[in-house]
DNA sequence: AACAATTACGGAATCCGTAAAAATT
DNA sequence: AATTTTTACGGATTCCGTAATTGTT
């Protein structure tokens, strides 16, 4: 015997302190509560309430129960939301990326999906991922930390490859590729959400600083008229703020050797989702950059 | 919106299949059930059953709904029996051991115990421990595998040490102690429920054979009639069974050296009930046994 | 013909609000 | 005097069972 509005007001009481106040906050009469309080008593055969006259308090039990309480209410509210979302994503999609390339080659592949698809225009980060997915929050999700969990399949779909955009003259600039350790020191230009990249050119470029831009726009004119090194990947010429840059011909784009500069991408989903995922890997995989 | 009858009547529908099953097993009649379904879509605003004038069946999304109410279910029956069980606790304690010997103990101490008090007779398995504590099914439990969780408090008490009992004309009987390897081959008499130990023996002694007994009373007639070698620790004094065995005078008790056979015996309890359960503790410690 | 699901209608249980009472601060 | 809890009573909602309908196997 477990009836929902009793869990609302008990644990509703456990913040408030007062049947009154509570009652209030319910938007219901006092008198409701009281009764409310001592069927959910009845109902359990437990004393929840400390009673006196005038001062109505929880018990150590009626604590613990308020617990419990507001975490039933919190399973039901997550499990009707996934059933919709579930109903939902039987004809529409969401898509996420914790990387910035494939978002851009979504983003591009966009009039090849189906219709009814949403393509998160953030990035997402890394935690929580097969949350998300089993919450049917997002049906597909790219990412370079592919989840563990069993009941979550991933895929490796191909990688991205940062490279760095530097002005011809420049010494470093006289050669097929780069290292992290030959650009130390040096000030870049990076557009503020990239994701993982961050912490990777953080930490193996030493002594660099990092001229962060929010907006896209501030990004493409500073580059224009100054000669600060900036960071590309493979992804890069999906983007047409990206894209007028390379017709300046006094920089030189330099692909970066080290392990970190390549990037994994894999694609997780539910098994359950297989079908209508399917097609779309596969859409991804034909238009995969090349890895320079 | 969750109307828990809703809840029951969909996960039966999964098991049966049809309405009227489903009714007749929950003792209602299926206009009951056929609403009860049509509400619970209008509730959740999801299409749950693909309708045929005389066939109905659960959509995708219906399955999922189907497991979710089950699990919330659970999770309510959970919660409703941990409170229950938290409110027993606050009169009535109980107790239990993963080991034999501090169960002995336990049993010796029951006098000297709070009135309200349960020790489980039989042995617990070392899975689950955590849960069977925050599930409130016990106040306190013994056991030499200490629980990791991070919301249960473990205290160290003391250790059991095994002993092996063998005829005085026995080679290896003339020495002070012993180890495993020295046991090598030997046929023992065990009682069958000795928790962990069971697998320290067979594990330790190559060769071995043990013959179980499941009747702690035949247990002591063979040991008593035969001169098979039996195990010990330092609790076993505390049991009536197994002190009339000393009084035989052609049995050594030798204990064992080896690491693995020094168990220690870990206090686990919720920080909750700290308070009853330190005067129990304390109790223990005062009547440890030595350790040879 | 038998079975399964649905709809219509009336009764029963439950839940709520208003009003009033009791007791404390 | 103002708050807080509790009880009593009447109304309203909701939930259920019986009976009847529709359509399939």
């Amino acid at each position: 015997m477990l009836d929902n509005y009793l869990l609302e007001e008990l644990t509703t009481f456990a913040r408030t302190g007062t049947l009154a106040k509570t009652a209030a906050q319910l938007n219901v009469t006092q008198p409701t509560v009281t009764r409310g309080m001592q069927k959910l008593e009845a109902d359990w055969g437990v004393r929840l309430f400390d009673r006196q006259p005038n001062r109505i308090t929880l018990t150590p039990t009626g604590k613990l129960a308020a617990q419990e309480a507001a975490a039933l209410l919190q399973a039901q509210h997550q499990a009707i939301k996934k059933v919709q979302n579930f109903e939902r994503s039987q004809h529409h999609l969401t898509i996420g990326s914790t990387l910035p390339g494939p978002l851009m080659l979504l983003q591009h592949l966009r009039p090849q999906l189906p219709v009814q698809t949403t393509i998160t225009a953030d990035l997402l980060t890394d935690q929580d991922l097969t949350q998300k997915l089993q919450d049917r929050d997002y049906t597909l999700i790219l990412t370079s930390q592919a989840p563990t969990a069993p009941d979550i399949t991933t895929q490796f779909l191909g990688t991205e490859n940062l490279a760095v955009n530097l002005n011809q003259f420049m010494y470093q600039a006289n050669q097929a590729d780069i290292r992290f350790a030959e650009l130390k020191d040096l000030s870049f230009l990076v557009i503020a959400d990239i994701g993982p990249w961050r912490d990777i050119i953080q930490r193996a470029i030493p002594g660099a600083k990092f001229l962060y831009q929010d907006q896209r726009e501030a990004f493409r004119e500073i580059s224009a008229y100054t000669d600060f090194p900036y960071f590309n990947s493979n992804f890069s010429f999906l983007d047409p703020l990206l894209t007028t840059n390379t017709s300046k011909t006094n920089t030189v784009r330099l692909p970066i050797r080290d392990q970190s500069a390549h990037m994994p991408v894999y694609a997780a989903y539910l098994p359950t989702n297989q079908t209508v995922v399917a097609p779309m890997i596969r859409l991804l995989r034909e238009n995969w950059p090349a890895t320079a």
